[in-house]
DNA sequence: ATAATTTGGTTTATATTGTAAACTTGTTTA
DNA sequence: TAAACAAGTTTACAATATAAACCAAATTAT
């Protein structure tokens, strides 16, 4: 009756952060940062997560001599966010 | 931009008992129990959660010589369970 | 009768997670 | 050239979730 939810994305920074990436084609570190309101050793440590689980993919360059990180999503990652939100449909939709 | 999302109701089990309590009048632990697919202990716990943050109360009495564990949601926990799918959706409905 | 099993839970121990504080490396400003 | 800032990473700690172990009473089997 209620599926499972993938642990992965069921945590309000990581779930933050894919609600961004599946918006815009890509991000940088400092924009997720603004954007959540998140500490950087917290966003660090969840981009790495979400890098581990293939849902995204980071780069790394630099923007003039300022290193820069870029996030983006893969397509594993998107349909891992699709198949979150219907998930968590049945959780939320439940009468009254 | 991202709303915090209540921890208490940000969690897959208690999650899933709210959502059940949400839809009937009342419903009782082996109830929960069956419907979550969690074990007992879980549940034990995850009750006390909401009970001790006020979501929801229980009553123990005995259905013939068994006891029997009743639980039901108080308006504050109906007013949560609200507001925390609202916050969610703004997590959800980020464009694409 | 009494031993074994089941029901309906609670307590407690452990594994996992989330988070912030402290640190690093390099850059810009005073 | 020293101080402050930018962009992160590492690490240590606190909070959570979860299952395993336990308990008491009821039911069933012998």
């Amino acid at each position: 009756m209620f599926p499972k939810l993938d642990p992965l994305l069921h945590s309000e920074l990581r779930l933050a952060v894919m609600s961004i990436l599946a918006g815009v084609d890509e991000a940088d570190f400092t924009y997720l940062k603004k954007q959540t309101g998140a500490t950087s050793g917290n966003l660090s440590v969840q981009i790495d997560k979400l890098t581990a689980a293939g849902y995204i993919t980071v780069e790394k360059g630099f923007k003039g001599k300022m290193p820069r990180t870029t996030c983006k999503m893969t397509p594993a990652g998107q349909e891992a966010f699709r198949g979150y939100v219907e998930a968590l449909k049945e959780y939320l939709s439940s009468g009254k």
